[in-house]
DNA sequence: CGCCTGTTTGATCTACCTCAACTGCTGTGG
DNA sequence: CCACAGCAGTTGAGGTAGATCAAACAGGCG
């Protein structure tokens, strides 16, 4: 499974940092240009082939970086093959833990990914000696443990419905925010996994997201031209349905 | 429920961070004798009773900081009252997001707690000045975010049985680390939730825990001395029944 | 002693899983 | 151009783990 990717041709391939499509959000964004000359020598790319397995758990791993196309999937696995995501990455995401040499789950490319590589040592040193990249390291971790914490609610306590529901805005968020747009509804959200990674990543089976998504269409939330698109056209009973407090209440300080 | 802590006395009460029991833990552990003379000028110590909220969700927080001593237990709710426990912490947990002003979850005091807690301001400004104190911030915010991946796999595709032989496991090893002992057959575990936390801890209802620990008692697994006390007679079968891999196989690296 | 709160146990219900059949693509080969 | 695998997704029928509703039970405390 872990064959060699064959050459992928993205429609635009990154030679110098400074042209990078991701170098104001990565984990280099508050680096200096004196520091990005170091990460730009140390950099390798590595393009990756839908399922291949870019991480895999327990492995001993020797590189991290940055997604720089398509979406990567983290899974963990218990021993009799049930298996749940723990983290979905897109564009500008950091994979992989300094410090910490062993990983605890598989990464996969979910779609054709090319990754903005460092061997880990180096990196390590890197990050020693840099401030800006420590403090957008711990940023992004941040941002990483309250995405998990969110999920952790979806995971315990919402229904089926809801899981899809929240999902789907979620999906809808990241590819606002990429594609720096507003969520409209009609917006056509192009889904980078089939039906069984979505399952993994709600904690469903494969035909209970089938089945959500048919109730979803005859309820005239969505439509579903084909496997891989959805079109929200209704976002305010998305949104209600999955249950967020998106309204922005400025609730009054305390102590 | 906001009340002012009435006194409560501790057994040990640090005045200076020196003599502080979570000093080698804690998110100052790497600062110098410098830096610990800042923090030791800007901390400030208190108190809250079981049951008592520490930060409230959506609340512009203006403290954060360590727990020194009890359990405190971040939490999620639905608009519906639905709750999901997404964060456990011990001594030498920190608690708050720095750069984050407003609170993604209410944090609880599980027991009586005692926090080291800084003005949000004062400590932001402390940790743009310091590697030290950056640096371990990030090594703890990823502790962090491997115990919540984790916990997505028990909240996703974990059984009961399965959920709460983990709980009991988690609580073990935090017991072991803390207190610098074994995990051993017929050790006592001193469980700092009551069934209501620990259904929303696991994503159960509490009816389900507390089937599922009369479960295990008739199983041989535990003993259940008094209801805040947990005796484990079969660690192997517990951490069999968790589906944990705690085996120490050392895997080969890849590229 | 009776009240209050937290826990256990029992009976039933239901959301989601499981197993199984079917649909509709897409590619391949005659 | 059609036949037919092969795979991803959908739909259906029935089973079950855990939720819900309800009652009993235990300990602490006035």
């Amino acid at each position: 499974m872990v064959t060699e990717p064959t050459a992928i041709e993205f429609t635009w391939k990154p030679h110098c940092c400074a042209d990078c499509a991701i170098r104001h959000r990565a984990v280099c964004s508050y680096s200096t240009p004196a520091e990005l000359a170091l990460l730009e020598k140390a950099k390798f790319y590595k393009d990756f082939e839908p399922g291949q397995e870019i991480v895999s758990e327990g492995e001993h791993t020797q590189v991290l970086g940055s997604v720089i196309d398509g979406v990567v999937a983290l899974q963990k696995t218990l021993e009799d093959g049930r298996r749940q995501m723990v983290g979905l990455l897109f564009p500008s995401d950091f994979i992989g833990r300094p410090l910490r040499p062993v990983a605890p789950y598989d990464a996969v490319a979910a779609t054709r990914v090319r990754m903005c590589l460092f061997h880990r040592r180096e990196f390590e040193d890197l990050l020693r000696g840099s401030e800006q990249l420590k403090h957008r390291l711990l940023e992004m971790t941040l941002d990483e443990l309250d995405a998990a914490q969110e999920w952790m609610l979806l995971l315990g306590r919402k229904t089926a419905a809801e899981k899809l529901a929240s999902f789907l805005m979620i999906l809808s968020r990241r590819a606002a925010v990429l594609e720096n747009r507003p969520i409209l509804d009609g917006m056509a959200l192009q889904i980078p996994l089939g039906r069984e990674a979505i399952a993994e990543y709600l904690g469903l089976t494969i035909e209970t997201v089938s089945r959500q998504f048919s109730t979803l269409r005859r309820k005239g939330l969505v439509d579903l031209p084909d496997k891989r698109t959805v079109a929200l056209t209704n976002v305010a009973a998305l949104q209600q349905l999955a249950g967020e407090d998106f309204d922005d209440t400025a609730s009054d300080a305390v102590a």
